[in-house]
DNA sequence: GTAGCGTTCATACACATGTTTAAATCTTCG
DNA sequence: CGAAGATTTAAACATGTGTATGAACGCTAC
């Protein structure tokens, strides 16, 4: 379909992927207009339909020279870890075989300056192409480390796994998205930068529990109930009820003895 | 400043509101348009500008309609409960001060017909104006429930704490703008829709254990970095290299199976 | 009835978006 | 050189957006 495409200064295309993945970044696919694209290229505005044909097949190239990598290479690491260990992975296992690669081609500095926030944009973009696009490609690969997580975790009805997987992925999402990543990196000890290892160990430490943790014992769930059933008074009348009303939630320290984490 | 606005058919206002609250939960504040919210309100281009000045203006008082009961409330909720609870609040108990009134506010039908999903999207929608407007109105709240949260997990640094609040509520906040609250209630048991109660101890299950689980061990780092520091060489060479290249994770058995919980 | 006022309406403005066109330019090779 | 083909350019198009204007309508009170 494409031809060689190789006269002339060239690099034109080159230098459009290179702004729309900077600007992708920075503000994700709807803020990103075309004339920002060529403007930060040093390119005319009808570059884009030149080399690429429109926006979304420009945005399709992108994505398939940053993804298709990852994607490979998870298949490949899931699949040779679990020929290795036919005993079975455990879910944490499973969750590395997700994020390992990624951490891998951050390194390379051929994929993009700043690999994780792209994933993070790609993940949590609420436009439809994104969105469809990610369903589109992403099927065979989700399905397969569904089945991994499944297997993992047997105790978990599918629907429940769909679920919690869906949870932690969208709150890893949200933080790479964002310049959080940062603050993991170089948080807790302040000021001294942790390794990739590091950081990956904590990402695991921080996903699994919500793959794992069981849900709410019947007592939990019976001191919650009580505390909804109390009307909101609160919003109605003044201030004056608020100690009145408060005082019916007696039995709340029981639960929230129970459930907390004290010192 | 407003007048008594009380004449004519007049209820054009509301049903501007209405059409807002519902194109806002379905596409967020970029994807409404003035002509889509007109059209649906059965109302005219210009009322928008008529009778609140302009879009954002409209989307502001959508806003605090929705949202000061729901903060006014959870202030005083946990105002009192660390009252009547001296000796310390559980996390798990903060973070149900946190949603306790959002799902009593749900209850109430004149608080919209989609209360948790219109909070998802607000949290999660990517409008530099819903943004902004998010942390003027909430940095109260924020700081008093950070407080709060700070003194239940007092062996999290700050920014540890504000680490994993952040990742707890990007994940919370995807979970309620998506379909996916319908599967949340109507999971597990396939079939039986559970109580809000339930619910919400589910909520909590997942979330509490963000905030308390422990960083990755020592030796699950060490595992992760070997796993790193091999080269993604499936990406470079065809499919041989795949067994020679993974036989070199025999070290990772001891973490997949004390990471893992298998069934 | 008619003036006044709140409300609705059709329309236009200024701007931003993705896309297209045709001319101008550059590069390459016979 | 000079023709052919690839690339770049400026300009326009069609559409969508929030906002503004001035005329028309409907009701109330004098």
């Amino acid at each position: 379909m494409n031809k060689t495409q190789r006269t002339g200064s060239g690099d034109t295309r080159k230098r459009l992927l290179e702004a729309t993945e900077w600007l992708f970044i920075e503000g994700g696919y709807d803020a990103m207009s075309l004339r920002h694209i060529t403007a930060r290229a040093g390119a005319n505005l009808a570059a884009v339909n030149y080399h690429f044909g429109s926006k979304e097949a420009l945005m399709q190239e992108l994505l398939s020279q940053r993804l298709d990598p990852l994607n490979r290479d998870r298949l490949h690491l899931l699949s040779a870890c679990e020929r290795q260990h036919p005993e079975g992975l455990g879910a944490a296992a499973v969750l590395g075989m997700l994020f390992i690669p990624a951490f891998r081609l951050n390194r390379d500095e051929s994929c993009g300056p700043a690999y994780m926030r792209l994933l993070g944009r790609v993940y949590s973009d609420p436009s439809l192409f994104i969105r469809n696009y990610l369903q589109q490609h992403y099927r065979p690969i989700s399905g397969r480390f569904f089945e991994a997580f499944s297997r993992a975790l047997p105790a978990l009805s599918r629907q429940d796994l769909g679920l919690r997987l869906h949870f932690a992925l969208k709150a890893l999402s949200g933080m790479l998205a964002g310049e959080d990543m940062r603050v993991l990196v170089t948080s807790i000890n302040q000021g001294t930068t942790i390794t990739d290892a590091e950081l990956l160990a904590r990402l695991i430490s921080l996903l699994s529990p919500i793959l794992t943790a069981p849900f709410g014992t019947p007592a939990q769930v019976k001191v919650i109930e009580q505390l909804l059933q109390l009307d909101g008074s609160t919003a109605r009348s003044g201030g004056a009820a608020d100690t009145a009303q408060v005082s019916d939630e007696s039995t709340a320290p029981q639960w929230i003895k129970e459930g907390g984490l004290a010192s």
